[in-house]
DNA sequence: AACATGCCGGTTTTT
DNA sequence: CCGGCATGTT
């Protein structure tokens, strides 16, 4: 096969050992995605059934990214027939087709904000302020437990104090109202696709009989579920290949478990391991910096990338006054590449520990009237809009589901009140019936008023009549919104004609999104369609887009994993923002090391660092100390003087830039006219 | 149902 | 210091 040529020895190696347990330990930048997807290849080629090759990511970025390029190699056709999607598409998938052998019916998924909503009531069910715990907390808390294979009961067993048995007690809450809602949440969807596959019969034993090959990208990333879903499949044919970088392993406060891409070869006996470590990205100043970090982990596969761009030019380090001089002397510098026609926007990303930094930043950008591109922050989808009609649909296919329903029954308004949705949940529990049988019911119950009682049941009525309705799917949609007259919703919620258009834009959108479904989709039904909403609500397109158009990218470290930039920015680099306070305090300093690895690696021809002197925080100025991370790759204390904003200073460690250039006069902005005295 | 007040907390976030 | 929320007021 010809595009084998096209690759090191160690990427042949990897893409050709097929049979057995394989594990790819592949450096940042070092052509990770292709080894897969040629990997992928060469089985098609080999004469291997693309039905027999399963291959799982943990974004939906990563999957599309796949595809196209199997599809490249292969063609779109052949491609196709392969699986590569996601863990949770995976399951889904699963569960829909075969959820029935482990009593699973038609069922919604409750995304973060649903679960959040479920937890709160959950919480004043048990009788906890969400002051005294916050929800999110204890959502993270829960599905790290479910993580490990715990219930609600155990956890109770378990728990040594107070607090994990309060969140044991809203656990057991926040289930029985998913149960009771058909619906299940992310971690569900992995539990139940679980079970399914280590039943002894049936599907279990079919898709393990199936599945030959199986391929996992990022593996350092698998949590305890996924890995025995892994795990169940792989096992019979035992032809396994897990691809990833334990020194770019950043979700362990998510559950992800670095210990399984550690504990490979103990896992699969005879596994066969790859090294990847040419690095196709980065100059050989950046590498070094970024293997004199890395080096300092204990318990890691030992790697050293090595470049093959060139010794490049040193990383560069910027001391600044406080964050806004640091900003200030960022986007200054930026602007005047720009202005000088050396760079382009889409060249420059800044990349920082938390989303706060990047209020400073923005508020510079803007001023300076630098394109920008901010990735996170609230996704389309979150869109209250969005939200509704996102209910209406998980309404049309789980009548059960409680969330959707007391989000919807009065929006827009129809005179059902608080109260009387109150007596009616009352009701539900107290006859041990389903909340929309209850509000089906609602004339009988006492102290609900006959005209919200009658409006419960037309409200039902016209969602039973939506069910029946047939057509394709943006018509079914389209249909449903004109049915409840959202558009009166709309124009109630917003003042000004102005106002409601840009919100009405938003349900427009969703019907696009309803179209589009349609045609890619092999089925095109609202619940295939509500399962792509909830699935890929969060996805971005940062790679893609930033770059073409031709903004300069904001993000955190951890939203840079996977991309590359010419010039990176990597900002802040103080005690307690990276490594943050948090984790020195949990003692997670490797995980801390790993993000400032991850960011070093992100640059492809220049590198700059910087941190302050001093920094608000909690609205208190404080000072701030250069990160240890600073020392631990420069080998030497950091220089204590400060650069003023706009000036470039040569790395520390490359000493005749150094002896040259750090005594170049300095030309102070006008911005700091009354300039501050720096804290000794 | 819409607005005011008061308190707490303040990493990272995909699916 | 700022934002989010829960609670209390009209």
């Amino acid at each position: 096969m010809k595009i084998l040529e096209s690759l090191n020895p160690q990427q042949r190696r990897a893409v050709t050992t097929t049979e057995g347990p394989v594990l790819v330990l592949a450096g940042a930048g070092t052509g990770k995605t292709r080894v897969i997807t040629v990997r992928m290849a060469y089985l098609l080629h080999r004469g291997v059934e693309p039905e027999a090759i399963l291959a799982m990511t943990f974004t939906n970025k990563a999957a599309r990214e796949m595809r196209q390029r199997v599809g490249d190699l292969v063609g779109a056709k052949k491609a196709s027939r392969l699986f590569v999607g996601t863990f949770h598409a995976f399951c889904i998938d699963l569960l829909r087709q075969y959820g029935s052998e482990i009593g699973l019916g038609r069922f919604t998924i409750s995304d973060g904000s649903d679960q959040v909503s479920v937890l709160r009531s959950a919480m004043r069910e048990v009788n906890v302020a969400s002051v005294s715990m916050q929800p999110a907390q204890v959502l993270s808390r829960i599905s790290l437990m479910k993580g490990r294979l715990f219930t609600p009961d155990s956890a109770l067993e378990a728990a040594t104090d107070d607090r994990e048995e309060l969140v044991a007690h809203v656990w057991k809450r926040y289930d029985e109202q998913l149960r009771r809602s058909r619906s299940l949440d992310f971690d569900d969807i992995l539990l139940q696709a679980l079970a399914l596959l280590k039943r002894k019969k049936g599907a279990g034993d079919a898709l393990r009989e199936r599945y030959r090959y199986v391929m996992v990208d990022e593996y350092q990333d698998t949590n305890g579920p996924q890995y025995e879903i892994v795990n169940a499949i792989a096992r019979r044919h035992g032809n396994l290949c897990v691809v990833g970088d334990d020194d770019q392993s950043i979700y362990g406060w998510r559950g992800a478990d670095i210990g399984k891409i550690l504990s490979f070869e103990h896992d699969y006996r005879n596994a066969t391991v790859i090294k990847l470590e040419t690095n196709y990205r980065s100059t050989e100043e950046i590498l070094d910096a970024a293997n004199r970090v890395i080096r300092n982990n204990p318990n890691r596969h030992d790697k050293t990338l090595r470049s093959h761009a060139g010794k490049g030019g040193p990383v560069r380090r910027f001391l600044a006054l406080d964050e806004n001089e640091e900003a200030a002397g960022v986007v200054g510098e930026i602007r005047r590449r720009v202005d000088a026609g050396e760079a382009a926007w889409g060249d420059f990303a800044i990349l920082f520990r938390t989303g706060p930094q990047a209020r400073v930043f923005e508020a510079e950008l803007r001023a300076e009237k630098v394109p920008y591109t901010l990735v996170g922050g609230m996704s389309f989808f979150d869109r209250k809009e969005i939200r509704d009609i996102v209910a209406y649909l998980k309404l049309l296919v789980n009548a059960d589901d409680e969330l959707a329903l007391l989000r919807v029954i009065n929006c827009p308004p129809r005179g059902i009140g608080k109260a009387s949705i109150d007596r009616i949940l009352q009701f539900s529990s107290d006859q041990g019936i389903t909340v929309s049988s209850a509000f089906a019911r609602a004339s009988s119950v006492e102290g609900v008023p006959a005209a919200a009682a009658a409006a419960c049941a037309d409200f039902l009525r016209v969602l039973d009549s939506l069910r029946k309705k047939k057509g394709s799917l943006e018509n079914l949609v389209a249909g449903l919104i004109d049915t409840v007259n959202y558009r009166a919703e709309v124009d109630r919620s917003y003042p000004t004609a102005e106002m409601q258009a840009q919100r009405w834009s938003a349900v427009d959108e969703v019907l696009n999104f309803a179209e589009n479904h349609r045609r890619r989709a092999k089925e095109g039904t609202i619940e295939s369609f509500l399962h792509e909403l909830v699935l890929e609500a969060n996805d971005d397109f940062t790679s893609e887009d930033s770059r073409n158009r031709s903004s300069v990218t904001l993000m955190t470290l951890h939203a840079a994993k996977g991309l590359e930039y010419p010039r990176v920015y990597l900002v802040g680099l103080e005690e307690g923002l990276l490594p943050h306070a948090r984790a020195v305090a949990e003692d997670s300093i490797d995980e801390e090391r790993r993000l400032a690895y991850v960011g070093i690696t992100r640059a492809r021809e220049e590198l700059t660092l910087t941190r302050t002197r001093s920094r608000a925080r909690h609205g208190h100025r404080a000072p701030s100390m250069a990160s240890r991370f600073l020392y631990e790759f420069t080998g030497t204390p950091p220089p204590d003087d400060w650069i003023p904003a706009g000036e470039d200073r040569p790395v520390v460690g490359s000493p005749k830039a150094k002896a040259s250039k750090a005594q170049r006069k300095v030309t102070p902005r006008k911005k700091r006219a009354a300039p501050r005295r720096a804290a000794r």
